[in-house]
DNA sequence: GTGACCTTGTGAAACGGTGCACAAGGGGTT
DNA sequence: AACCCCTTGTGCACCGTTTCACAAGGTCAC
């Protein structure tokens, strides 16, 4: 059996966004080379986690002076396959949706939304920024035509399976689920869910907590 | 020193608005009780996990039978302050924000949208729901007048770090960060971040390892 | 070329979280 | 009242992640 080269943690995959994005801003910055010192403050990840983060990518860094941050850069976007340019699904044209769908930020980070569906006929044909909805029947031929590997669901959750299996169906192996929905997937199939609620349940759990018990805070 | 009953981990934390989702659905379906591997079927956490994580609240299970749902709901509301009836105010009311204020599915979680602040004077005034956007200068005003506790930052990236410098000044302790910035703000204020496009990237990750190792993929 | 300085890269220890496996102990049945 | 069945609650071993601390190894000044 091949082993791969080096098996990047979850933990680090999760953090290389991040750096990508400081790195980005430094460079806009002109600025040549980085210390994992610097990077960890531009992060608010630790130095000693940046460095070791780095180190599974490989030795790009120079003892002594730090890390080159073009190089840098590109080595990391290498890895995130942020070159691939992957084109987008949008599922589910609510406010949401149309939030994704408006969203500058995705280009420079490797996405491009190619199109956007929804169920209700009403929708059908509306313009959002460049884009057209279209309507949910399309999806099998959306996916194949325009090659699109990831989904996004922004539907209400009572309609997320749904689209889930369709995507499955047309062969979408990434998953990104803003509904509130536990999803039921194949096991090759990844999903990462993002429930705006649940964010702030949490924040609420700690808020809750601070005011019974002012001594003890759990720090940032 | 005083020692905190039981300190509940970060990680069963994360997981306790999980439940309590779960466990509404749950509830509207009319059933009296639950085991843990049916709780965990629905949430898509193992069951030791399940009953290890509910062990922390204390022990509302019965042997041989399960949880009831309605107590254990409740007990998990309290847990999570959700009776508390947040006041949240958003700030940066550009797509996403309004998204988010449109967003029906936080009063059934314990939060209520109290204020929507915006710095273009273009916006004030502009109704999105049931509220008018006001003006960002109005924040400390908000903050004291409502009680808010939770501030929303949803504004572009290069606005987030005033934002949060004025709500950190105003008395807000917990901050939810839209924005791709990584803020700044002393260690008692709880930020958590949510970047819509990292999301994405995490993906794009494991879909281009994916493409170039066939064989090597990661289950959800 | 030599030496001082600086920052990386990495063993190794510490930590938190996960999952197994099973004893403890209610409930129902006869 | 005795027994069986079922599910909880938890001790414990394991695993991935974090953090520390320092040797390795560049650069730069002289």
């Amino acid at each position: 059996m091949v082993v791969p080269a080096r098996r990047i943690p979850d933990a680090t995959v999760a953090r290389l966004p991040l750096y990508h994005r400081g790195l980005l801003e430094l460079v806009r910055a002109k600025r040549p080379t980085v210390s994992s010192e610097e990077l960890a403050d531009a992060t608010g990840v630790n130095a000693a986690k940046v460095r070791k983060d780095l180190s599974y990518l490989g030795t790009y860094g120079t003892r002594g002076v730090g890390y080159d941050v073009e190089n840098l850069l590109h080595q990391i976007g290498r890895e995130l396959g942020l070159t691939e340019n992957w084109p987008v699904v949008i599922v589910g044209i609510g406010n949401l949706g149309r939030a994704l769908a408006a969203y500058g930020g995705f280009s420079a980070r490797g996405f491009r939304i190619a199109a956007l569906l929804d169920a209700d006929p009403e929708k059908t044909g509306v313009k959002v920024g460049q884009l057209q909805v279209r309507p949910t029947s399309e999806l099998p031929r959306v996916v194949a035509e325009l090659h699109v590997a990831i989904g996004i669901i922004a539907t209400p959750g009572h309609a997320a399976q749904g689209v889930a299996d369709q995507l499955v169906e047309a062969g979408v192996h990434s998953i990104l689920n803003f509904s509130p929905s536990v999803l039921n997937v194949p096991e090759d199939v990844a999903v990462r869910r993002v429930d705006l609620a649940v964010e702030l349940q949490i924040l609420g759990f700690y808020q809750h907590h601070r005011d019974e018990h002012p001594g003890a805070i759990a720090g940032s």
